[in-house]
DNA sequence: CGAAGCGTTGAGTGCTTTCAATAGTTGTGG
DNA sequence: CCACAACTATTGAAAGCACTCAACGCTTCG
């Protein structure tokens, strides 16, 4: 009786609970019964082929999106028809959450490679968090992150030379990578060089030279796509080596 | 019995009724019963002086603060102890709410003159959220805009010239102070040198030799702390006239 | 196989920074 | 009330980092 029950296959269908991104996507630190209604709420299964929009700016903002697997850069466009690059996105994040305040996006989103989401209504999450606290709380803690994430980044183009951001994005990614599960040192880039220029705020030469450079110091290995990183501590450094130490006198004296 | 009716001073404490910034706090929106519910949370007219702190990165997060009077300072301080200026705040703005999903605060927020805020405990924020739809809504209103604000800065940093930066975040001023009653043309500026450059990813010098290049060109006339502008059209084209204009095929086609 | 797109590399330019010196402002104590 | 110190702001000159322009190689796709 234990195990040679039979599996009906179409009672299968994905789940919140039997997702792989369980716990870095919306229902993170829900219980049972409430893992229950944001099931019920989501459309899932959604895909979206390379190159494909998953919105566009001023589309009008209906629905939040869970990405599940695959990879979504979202941007915005600027008067003159620059573009800027606000992110890359990687499973489990979610999507949309920060055109809340103006009904319609602010910016677009496009996959990167054949990707997987889940939908949900916003107006329907809207509902679960006035049911579920814990919900509620965590909606604000990823609009919250996103604050963080950004001032990290303005930080990042505002104080630190090229070498340094480029480091830095690799990092990123590495962390997100083996955050979920992936190698922190050998991975893909999706993205072309002219979307990590552009997020980078760099041009795409200066990228493709700064990779080159850390080559050259045995820091990485890149050929098109994919990376292989020989010396993280090493990419820390460049990070961290921006700006020599201001501010170096308590150091000294105590 | 309409108009000598003898009124108790003391019962003219401030409330958000009666509060000038109504229309661009928290109480945005709110109905008449809600108001009173959000005004019993608020803890009213704590005054900070100039140079003090309203807090401090890695206090514990437990206050979210509505700007009254005066002008605020956030910045978040990095590894190598450089400091990146995250935003100046001007009344009706609320301050701490970026900081809900690490428990701590990520920025400092400082006093750049004496200045007066009403204190809402984050905790009872959030049961407020629960009872009043819109304050929820409100609440994540906020972020999102901070987050659009945020990738415009991005924006910002990474693809205009410091000409267009400066001129920027002079018209950015003048637009909110225009918002709150003031002169859109004329005010005082509450921040350094020193600070406006860190914002926008400058040196000192480099926004000290963009307001004399301004000042020559007669868009405005500049004195120490105090602004006049003269020719707010001429700043716009300022800020446009970087980046030529790239993908202007369609223009010259049709 | 040719065209188109992406990525790399080189040379020269320019915007912004850094370094440095001066001037104006503020605050403090004699 | 003045003098001195500390800080903030302005201006000049020189250097450097990243950009633009340009050419070439590689990959992809029709």
């Amino acid at each position: 009786m234990k195990d040679n029950k039979v599996v009906d296959i179409s009672s299968i269908r994905t789940t919140c609970q039997n997702c792989g991104l369980y716990q870095l996507c919306l229902p993170m630190g829900l219980e049972e019964g409430d893992l229950d209604k944001l099931d019920k709420a989501i459309k899932r299964q959604h895909k979206v082929e390379k190159g494909e929009h998953l919105y566009k700016m001023r589309d009008a903002f209906k629905t939040v999106y869970a990405l599940r697997s695959g990879s979504i850069k979202t941007y915005s466009t600027i008067e003159n028809g620059q573009e800027q690059v606000t992110g890359f996105h990687l499973p489990g994040e979610l999507l949309g959450l920060n055109s809340i305040s103006t009904k319609f996006h602010t910016e677009s989103a496009i996959a990167l490679e054949t990707s997987s989401v889940c939908e949900v209504p916003f107006d329907r999450l809207e509902e679960l968090s006035k049911e579920i606290p814990s919900m509620q709380h965590h909606l604000l803690h990823v609009m919250s992150e996103e604050i963080q994430s950004d001032h990290c980044q303005l930080m990042m183009i505002a104080k630190m030379p090229a070498e340094a951001r480029l480091a830095r994005f690799l990092l990123s990614l590495s962390y997100h990578f083996s955050q979920r599960g992936f190698s922190a040192t050998e991975f893909n880039l999706s993205m072309s060089r002219n979307d990590i220029a552009n997020l980078l705020g760099l041009a795409v030469e200066t990228v493709s030279r700064l990779f080159s450079h850390f080559q050259d110091n045995g820091l990485m290995t890149v050929e098109r796509k994919h990376v292989l990183i020989h010396d993280l501590d090493g990419l820390m450094a460049v990070t961290t080596k921006c700006a020599s130490q201001p501010l170096a006198d308590d150091s000294s004296s105590a």
